[in-house]
Parts: structure tokens; C-alpha cells; sequence
DNA sequence: GCAAGTAGTGAATCATTATTCATTCTTTGT
DNA sequence: ACAAAGAATGAATAATGATTCACTACTTGC
């Protein structure tokens, strides 16, 4: 018997991982997922194009994995921001706010995560992303009906909506043409959060009903 | 001298033409744009390949197009909705309710013009049809609070608002996926349109502020 | 029916990249 | 140092479908 996978060998391979997965991602910042080679991916990583593939399956599931990081990150971030206390409406407002700048901040990112076209598995993802966000809105709609300070509604659908409204906001602002056009002052962009998470609070508060 | 088109012949043409965009449009009726193949295309109208490109420039020409057309309808239908009499909450509602039904009785449409990962070409066409909407949303919406019946508030954002929140509400129904393992009852579809429609006007007409 | 021009054809081509795999290089335990 | 096993390489391959284009078949006006 002779080679044995040792822990310095396993270290390795693991660096070699995260290389790839960092490299990955920069492509993706710099033009989203449809335009990032694997065999740029490779060079940036240092390694060779067929080395990916010890690593991951095929693109698609590099991709995938990738996704999936990235996703985990920001729905912590969000959720991170629920869990303080307060009041169900105060924790979704900074919640809501948490979401959209963090998107305007690294805008190349969030539409390769909110908007590109990209390929099935990739949008499989997608939706379990949005799933997350919703899921965490759900509940703290749940709260705020249950602490009174939110009226009856659907938890589920309400939360959807959210996603959506403050989603399709930021694609614009997001689009790589118009980011390119126009980068958009500070001071803006603190209006565009605003006028966004106003009508998300007023969607699920009106004091009728 | 000899050949010179005649009106016949233009006629002849035009036919083609709209054979070409029919069979188009029924192949991304059944599965989207993605797998609509030229082949199939020009079989289903009955004419060879290269006619296709006789007609148009290219595949995603053919594409940006189709989408152009349908588009139009759906966007005439809601400014159909809009320009009745009545408050402005009163056709807002209404508008809004069409654009569900509409998008709900013709799932794998909707999916390809509002969610399905499309081509550069037609995905800006998609950016252009979603400002349609929200140009007419927005318009409603600035008469609203003209009226009194609205608070004051920014019109761009929130029809961006209402676009996104509808459009990611359907989302989920109309995936195919969920299309095929969930058709969904009437009366379920119902409640959904209401719960959508419901937060989109509460969103805009909250009472306080 | 003919000449001049246009429309239609569809098999062959092309372009693009992800993926493979025969080969070389490293690591390991003795 | 050696044999056994795995890891890395990257040029060659493969697969996919859109697009082309040399050719045929029409139309037209005389």
C-alpha cells in the first residue's frame, strides 16, 4: 500500500475549493454568471480547467454552489436583522432596509442574484432564495398580527409581495446598463430606500380593515 | 425590366410572416422561449428554415418581437382596465385584478413575458413592457392623489411596487413546474388574486401619513 | 416563352464553450 | 528509492443549434 489521503492532502484540495469559489465569484461581480468562463475562472483560481471538475461536477453545479453561498449570506443578514427586539413593523422596516442596501451597495451582485436570466439549476436556487426571505417575512408578519400592531392577511402572501415590490424596485437601479449610466448619489439612493420601504410598511398596515 | 413586387406578392409575404409569428407563439406557449427551436418554428409554419430568416433577422430578432406583440396586448388590456370611470383606488383595482386573471389563465404565457431567463434582446424588451405597466399604474396613481383618494407618495416607486409585488406573487403559481404538479381551482385562484390585490392597494392608500 | 429578378429551400457549416481523458506530476508508506 | 495511488493538466473533443448560401422554383412584364 502507498498513498493515503492525508489531512495535509485534504487541506489542500480544500484551499484549491475555496480558490475556485472565490475566483467564481469575482467573475460573477464583475458581469454576472452568463458571462463567466470557466476557463477564466480557472486562471484566476490557478489552476487548470480540468481541475474544476475534481471540484464540482460541471459548471452549472459550480454555479449552483456559488449561488447558494452567496443567498446564505444575505438571508442571514436580513434575518439577522428581524431578531432584534421591537416591535413585528419596526423589525421588518430595518429588515426590509437591510435588503435594499446591501443590494445598492454591491449592485452587480444583486442582480446576478435577483435578476439575470441564468440557467435551470441555478434558478432552481433562486427560488428557494426567494422561498427564504419570504419564509423569515412570513413570520414576522405572523408576530405583527398576533401583537395586534398588524391587521388580518394572508402571512404568505403578503411576505411574497414584499419580495417582489422591493425586488423589481431595485432591478432597475440594479440593470448593468443603468448601473453603468448612472452610479446614483449616495443621497438618492437613501430616498429610493425610503420611498420602498414605505410602501412595503403601508401594504401591510393599513389601519382600515 | 421584369420582376416588381407586387401587392400580391406582399400580401403573400405578410402571410408568411404571421404564419411564422403564430407557430412562434405556440411554441413558447408550450415550453417558453428557451426551447423554442428555429427547426420546430418554421416547421409548425410550414415553411423551410431559411425562409425564417428571410422574415427575420435572427432568432432573437424573431424573439424580441414575438414578445413585442404579446406584450402589447396584455399592456392594452390593463389600460383598458384603467381608463374606465370611477375613482382611481376603484381602477386601480380593477387594473390590477386583470393583470392576475389574465396571467393565471395563461400560465406558461405569463411565465415567458414576466420570469422565464431570456436573451440580451428580449430581455430589454421585457424592461421596456414593465415600464409600460408602471407608466400606467403611475399615471392612475398620480390622479389618485390629485383626487385625495391616495396620500402623497412617490408614483414611479410604488407602480414599481405594484409590478413587483403582483408579478412575484405569480411567480411561484406560474412556474411550470408548480403549473404542472398544481393546476389550482378557481376558487383558489380567486383568493389569490384578492390577497394580491389587497396588498397592492393598501400599499398605496394606507390612511395615515 | 423569355429574361430579369425575387422568394424559398434545407443540408452543410460554423461558432461557441463546456467537458473529457490520456498523460504527467505528487504524495505517501515502506 | 520505489511502487502504488491520487491529483493536476490542458489540448483535443463533443454537442448543440443557429445561421448561411448555392441552388431551385417562382413571378413579373414584355
Amino acid at each position: 500500500m502507498a498513498y493515503r489521503e492525508t489531512e495535509k492532502m485534504r487541506q489542500r484540495k480544500a484551499e484549491a475549493r475555496n480558490k475556485i469559489i472565490e475566483s467564481t465569484w469575482e467573475c460573477v461581480a464583475e458581469g454576472g454568471f452568463r458571462s463567466a468562463r470557466v476557463t477564466r475562472i480557472a486562471g484566476l483560481a490557478g489552476v487548470a480547467t480540468g481541475t474544476l471538475y475534481r471540484h464540482f461536477e460541471s459548471r452549472e453545479d459550480l454555479f449552483a454552489e456559488i449561488f447558494r453561498l452567496a443567498t446564505q449570506r444575505e438571508v442571514d443578514k436580513v434575518a439577522e436583522a428581524l431578531s432584534v427586539p421591537g416591535s413585528a413593523v419596526e423589525r421588518l422596516d430595518s429588515a426590509l432596509r437591510k435588503f435594499a442596501q446591501r443590494a445598492l451597495k454591491g449592485p452587480m451582485k444583486a442582480w446576478a442574484l435577483i435578476a439575470e436570466p441564468v440557467d435551470p439549476k441555478v434558478e432552481e436556487e433562486r427560488l428557494v432564495y426567494r422561498k427564504a426571505y419570504a419564509s423569515l417575512f412570513e413570520q414576522a408578519i405572523r408576530d405583527g398580527i398576533a401583537e395586534g400592531c398588524l391587521p388580518e392577511q394572508n402571512p404568505r402572501l403578503s411576505s411574497t409581495c414584499l419580495v417582489g415590490a422591493i425586488s423589481e424596485s431595485l432591478v432597475g437601479p440594479l440593470s448593468p446598463t443603468q448601473t453603468a449610466a448612472a452610479p446614483g448619489t449616495d443621497n438618492h439612493q437613501d430616498e429610493l430606500v425610503n420611498a420602498i420601504v414605505c410602501f412595503c410598511i403601508r401594504g401591510l398596515t393599513d389601519s382600515r380593515s
